[in-house]
RNA sequence: GGGCGUGUAGCUCAGUCCGGUAGAGCAGCGGCCUUUUAAGCCGUUGGUCGCAGGUUCGAAUCCUGCCACGCUCACCA
């Protein structure tokens, strides 16, 4: 049951029933806030001087009460402020229908004179109280707060109130974007939206949420990446677009992973994977001094430095640094198995099944990715796992291709396009006999995106960086659902979900 | 999906090993109190012990199944 009735809730409902007996309108329309309690505190002084009437309004975070007098501080948009209600300053009527009705958690308006108590904290001291909502559920305890994961996730509104730090997250959160789009839009970048709902979806491996639309009765999948909308822009003659905004993937859940998650999608026409990599580079720069005002910063154990130039290892000088391993991309496959087999804890079943380059990028991701603190772009990833990346220009066995990985976590990934319509056909065909073949996330035969590349895409680069693990890397929060205002959970009570009864 | 852990009052937690009438603090309620800030003092209400079965004279405690959450592994970004 979602809405149990305590006592405590019972009795707060019998009090609005009692005020609008008295006509007391427990939910009166509106307010008129002359100040926001921090414009309060910074202008202290010359309000006490002037003895300014101010009126303030929030909730009602803790009460101190006296006989004849109390202390509470309410809680704004910006902060707090301690009011203080006593007889002779307070009319009597509203002191007593604080007495009587008013409860922590309950919203108010406030108007009267600031003033300092004898300990030094600006107070305003009430010449009038109203209740401006009344709160029938208890916030949690004062000062162990509410530390439950599971209620913090799925009331985030009282994880808001009661958690100061996990509002600051989130003010940062917008921060951060605000911080991305401003610097993109300075650089001549044009924001665009593309469809999330798509009738043939591509862009990634990953399987998608299938949904569908009544009245065309057809079957749509949720974008999970908006790339190929994106291309298909650059040949449409604009140059530089990028779009923030949620990608969705049917795939598991994890301290990093999110059925929805926010993806920040940049393309450049006439651009290399190098020149997007110095954007990267600058970009993230740019927002950790904006946002963090310092270049480096604590994640979990480690200390973050984002400042001089980040390295630069291409995955098989990575591979050599950290596990001493020497490979290359045109050894036959049973060379290979040899060396990687005896470090990767997988059967010698699956492994024989893997391709060089998959070996490789196993080796990769399960011995070498865990080791990458400092900010380190990863170049050059395999063309056989990058179908919508180009060639080296140097290596044909190679895509121009880098992921960013700053603790531990991959942050971006960016690759100069495949702009031949003949060869990507030929990657999409192939990937259509995989999914013939049953390989869920191989990807969709798109014909329009094929026919776009015909009429001609630029050389262009383009990357792809996941907002929810930046916020993570520069918020130090150590789970994704500690950055996403409300994460996915199962549902409440099993009742609620029709599928599963 | 596998492994480990957690679930007791509105909130934060004891109690479970070793079965014997369910506890504390905060919040609430009733008092006293006109400068408190974890206000104080006196008194007091509040519980399907996650759910369902089982063992037992007796289960929060032992057993089985299920549910949710956390961590972790697998998959993925």
């Amino acid at each position: 049951m979602v809405l149990e009735r305590n006592e405590i809730i019972l009795n707060r409902y019998r009090k609005i029933s009692e005020m609008r007996a008295e006509g007391i309108d427990p939910f009166p329309h509106k307010f008129d806030p002359t100040h926001k309690s921090k414009e309060i505190l910074d202008n202290a002084e010359e309000l006490i001087k002037s003895k300014e009437k101010v009126r303030v309004a929030g909730r009602i975070m803790s009460i101190r009460s006296f006989g004849k007098a109390a202390f509470f501080h309410i809680m704004d948009g910006v902060g707090r402020i301690q009011i203080h209600i006593r007889k002779g300053s307070t009319p009597d009527r509203d002191r007593e229908i604080f007495q009587r009705y008013i409860d922590s958690g309950d919203i108010v308006g406030v108007e009267g004179e600031v003033f300092r108590t004898k300990t030094g904290e600006v107070t305003v001291l009430a010449e009038r109280l109203v209740l401006l909502a009344k709160a029938v559920r208890p916030l949690p305890e004062k000062w162990h707060g509410l530390r439950d994961r599971e209620i913090r996730y799925r009331q985030r509104y009282v994880d808001l109130i009661v958690n100061e730090d996990v509002r600051r997250t989130f003010i940062q959160r917008t921060q951060i974007i605000n911080s991305m789009r401003q610097y993109l839009n300075e650089k001549g970048y044009l924001e665009v939206e593309t469809p999330m709902m798509q009738p043939v979806y591509g862009g990634a491996m990953a399987r998608p949420f299938i949904t569908h639309h009544h009245a065309l009765d057809m079957t749509l999948y949720l974008r999970i990446a908006p790339e190929l909308y994106h291309k298909r822009l650059v040949v449409g003659g604009f140059e530089k677009v990028y779009e923030i905004n949620r990608n969705f993937r049917n795939e598991g859940i994890s301290t990093v992973h999110n059925p929805e998650f926010t993806m920040l999608e940049l393309y450049t026409a006439y651009w290399d994977y190098r020149d997007t990599l110095l954007l990267v580079e600058d970009l993230l720069k740019h927002i950790a001094r904006e946002v963090l005002g310092t270049l480096t910063f604590t994640y979990d154990k480690d200390e973050i430095d984002f400042s001089g130039e980040w390295q630069r290892l291409t995955i098989l000088e990575a591979i050599k640094k950290h596990t001493g391993i020497e490979l290359n991309w045109d050894q036959p496959q049973q060379e290979v198995l040899r060396v990687v087999a005896p470090v990767v804890e997988a059967s010698a079943k699956e492994l024989q099944e893997l391709t060089t380059d998959e070996l490789i990028m196993l080796l990769f991701e399960s011995k070498v990715e865990e080791q990458l603190i400092q900010p380190t772009f990863v170049m050059e990833f395999p063309r056989s796992l990058s179908p919508l990346a180009k060639a080296s220009a140097d290596n044909p066995a190679v895509a121009e291709r880098f992921e960013l990985f700053i603790a531990r976590l991959e942050i971006a990934n960016a690759y100069t396009e495949l702009n031949d319509p003949e060869e990507q056909y030929e990657i999409f065909k192939e990937q259509a006999r995989k999914r013939q073949d049953g390989v869920v996330d191989a990807f969709m035969m798109d014909e329009d995106y094929i026919r776009a590349l015909e009429y001609g895409l630029p050389p262009t680069s383009g990357l792809g960086i996941g907002i929810d693990r930046l916020v993570m890397l520069l918020t130090n929060r150590q789970s994704i659902r500690e950055v996403i205002l409300f994460p996915h959970l199962r549902p409440e009570r099993p009742e609620d979900n029709p599928e599963t009864v």
